[in-house]
DNA sequence: CGGGTTTTGTGAAACTTTTCTCATTATAGT
DNA sequence: ACTATAATGAGAAAAGTTTCACAAAACCCG
């Protein structure tokens, strides 16, 4: 499971490049905070953890919070991903790539064992599962995205691990058996929703 | 933010699910726990703070533990839910719809302020914005899913919120603001991306 | 039918995360 | 230059979550 300390830094990051594009070059926690939907002491905190200290009475310099953060999520790197699964789900990630993929995280081959798929205009080239090797090579590639029906979920993670994927971000409803050291990050979109019905009835 | 207490039940659910497909009609929380990823403990406390009780050497009856979650999670009520903004993530949701939401969840009707997406082929009905109120009380829904561009989320969210909607699962890449009797659950796809990236080099 | 084994349920302990509190200090105004 | 103000940073407290440990109960086997 992602930290939500983690969490919380990337919303952060996120809420400061708004910031720096209104033509703010400084913040407060508390305005960070009240962004991010989170307390000016949790936000200090936060900071604290990871070293970030900002000026009293100044608050923080979005700048160089920025550079900092982008340091800490090694997005001062490239990040190339891949994708197995081009169903609905897999299609829609692969035409939004770099639009809302993160800086410098960039989708570079989907995989699909239907040939019909490999044709299919998306935003990103599709192959057979047998160009999985040469292409996590050849791309440098340590992460990919599982949309793939849950039958052949857990079939491909071992696949992709085999191939020397490292971390996973799981879009199928089942929990990826994988080792310790592979990071799997699962999303269940019904889950989510669920969840939500959840807290709903609990108000009433 | 969803308390992973009521994410695990869900899982646990899904695995419930499972074994029972597979022909069990009883249950460990030794193998409940494996099957979900977490300790038997932790499956029993998570049970215990909702009143589930098991059989000291015999474990869970499957069936009614089940019918105790689909009653925690009011899934034997129908729940309309509806989704606002057809791009590729929307459309890719209303592709899938009963295939993926789960049991007793129905995504009823699309919304999209672009005509040309109102006669668009998938799995819903869409509906220009206008047509909001109508539908909310209609199939008297009290879901909806964001998948607009960030810039449009608060406003549709204010808009959903003044039409009757209590929860929203908010896909667009922004912290919404909301009265605290609204429930939103937010699912930033780069995020999830740049998390993995992190944990990946914490590794090295 | 009774002893041994296995599994639950829970209270206590350990750990983690968040909130509170306040000393410290940078800044702005007088 | 001095004072009042406003903001940080951090230690302490509180709250929440997970793991530990073990008594109690149910089942199995002889």
């Amino acid at each position: 499971m992602i930290k939500s300390n983690i969490k919380r830094l990337l919303q952060y990051r996120l809420c400061l490049t708004k910031f720096k594009e209104l033509g703010y070059s400084r913040i407060f926690s508390y305005n960070l905070g009240n962004e991010a939907g989170v307390s000016p002491e949790q936000v200090r905190k936060d900071f604290s953890i990871h070293g970030i200290t900002g000026n009293k009475k100044a608050g923080y310099e979005i700048e160089s919070l920025l550079i900092i953060l982008n340091q800490i999520f090694r997005m001062d790197e490239i990040h190339n991903v891949i994708l197995v699964g081009m169903g609905h789900i897999g299609t829609a990630l692969a035409n939004y790539n770099n639009h809302f993929i993160g800086q410098n995280v960039y989708l570079v081959a989907g995989f699909d064992m239907d040939p019909a798929k490999q044709n299919k205009k998306t935003g990103i080239p599709v192959f057979p599962l047998d160009k999985l090797s040469e292409l996590i090579e050849g791309f440098q590639v340590s992460t990919a995205i599982i949309t793939v029906p849950p039958v052949s979920a857990q079939e491909v993670c071992n696949n992709l691990i085999d191939k020397g994927i490292k971390g996973i971000l799981n879009f199928a409803p089942i929990v990826l058996k994988a080792p310790k050291n592979i990071i799997v990050n699962n999303i269940n979109l019904s889950t989510e929703i669920e969840a939500i019905v959840y807290y709903l009835n609990q108000q009433k």
